[in-house]
DNA sequence: TAATTTGCCATACAAATGTATGGTATAACT
DNA sequence: AGTTATACCATACATTTGTATGGCAAATTA
């Protein structure tokens, strides 16, 4: 089903979804070619027509930007790095980490904010539950008690975050587990966001 | 800052914002004229150019689909909380709406469906907690193993919804409890409708 | 060795797209 | 009365866009 794609392919494929996680338009056929240098359009064309066929993007024929991801969840497989969050671009949180958290590269998000795909039981007891949907800004300062998503030591963990005057708390809803605590300059440790809600499909 | 919008701009831009909300592209001038029945790009393009002259819009000249909404704290969209579902209680449903709650666009929310304010702690076996926010679509056909919204003896119940032969089961998500049983017809049971999603806010 | 895949180019074309300009009609305000 | 804003239409035009077709070189596979 998931067959291998070429480099090249690999390629324009990262340069779709990192449209997509920018919250961007999808490209058109020449925005690729211009970003990969491409003289021609039908160049792309063709990577396209193989994307398609190997099922990682759906075309909508005729229609301009009609380029549709179809594999969320395929979404970080590929995408290198541990835990890096550049200035405008979406967390990646590699999967071999921790199957805690996924980044779904959702659309259409305020321009602050992003998605994570809750995966895996491991915030039960923050009351979020495998395959939740938590909506993460990451441009607002945590407050006392409020839930953020943060990268410990390589994984993901949504916790409630509490500031000492030397060190953060991170503290789990169930009592039963002791508090981490950690140097906020700390390279174990990097705050993602604070946690504004959570959405949760129930159908389909 | 917010200036007046005409009913047709109006018109224009829950257009762009429903397209937005739909997760679809931004519309071309000939999308937006297609779906008013104009005749006419040009007629679009000067709602556009009044709608972006007011601030609700953004346009990248030249782009195709180019269209951006400023508006992304609207981009919550709010909607009336229509009544509260408690254990012990009938579930009532207010003619006017009790309070209001901004919804995420990515919480997709059904034209016809409505939001109930969870209260106590009688769902969380459905892991649903106090405060949440179910939305309910009354217009579905509940399928097995969907969560539904009920009432059951003047009391609200949130349950997995099973039809068999006779009779529908409301099995909870917590094994332990049994599952209810009761006749369709019964005048014990009246079904609400099915739980499509839900929402928390985190923050405030 | 022959056949296929991959990666790129060039050219061509119809349709879509954004935009500019000018026109008509109605209503509201000055 | 004149002005302005609104709401539509028509026409025109340069680009953009998706697509089809054919060609070529290198690498891979049969």
């Amino acid at each position: 089903m998931a067959k291998e794609l070429t480099k090249t392919q690999r390629r324009i494929l990262d340069y779709l979804v990192e449209r997509k996680a920018l919250n961007q338009l999808p490209p058109t056929l020449a925005d690729i070619a211009r970003h990969f240098g491409y003289k021609n359009r039908a160049t792309v064309q063709q990577h396209l027509q193989a994307l398609a066929k190997k099922n990682y993007i759906n075309k909508s024929p005729k229609l301009s930007r009609g380029i549709e991801l179809t594999i969320e969840d395929k979404f970080f497989i590929t995408r290198p790095i541990l835990g890096e969050v550049a200035a405008g671009n979406p967390l990646t949180i590699y999967p071999g980490a921790i199957d805690s958290i996924e980044l779904p590269t959702v659309a259409r998000m305020p321009k602050d904010s992003f998605l994570l795909r809750v995966k895996g039981d491991s915030l039960i007891d923050a009351n979020i539950f495998n395959g939740d949907i938590v909506i993460v800004n990451p441009n607002i300062e945590p407050r006392n008690g409020q839930v953020v998503a943060s990268v410990l030591d390589d994984a993901a963990v949504v916790k409630k975050f509490f500031r000492t005057n030397e060190a953060i708390e991170l503290h789990s809803e169930n009592k039963q587990y002791e508090p981490i605590i950690v140097n906020p300059n700390s390279d174990r440790f990097k705050l993602v966001g604070v946690v504004v809600g959570i959405y949760r499909s129930m159908v389909q």
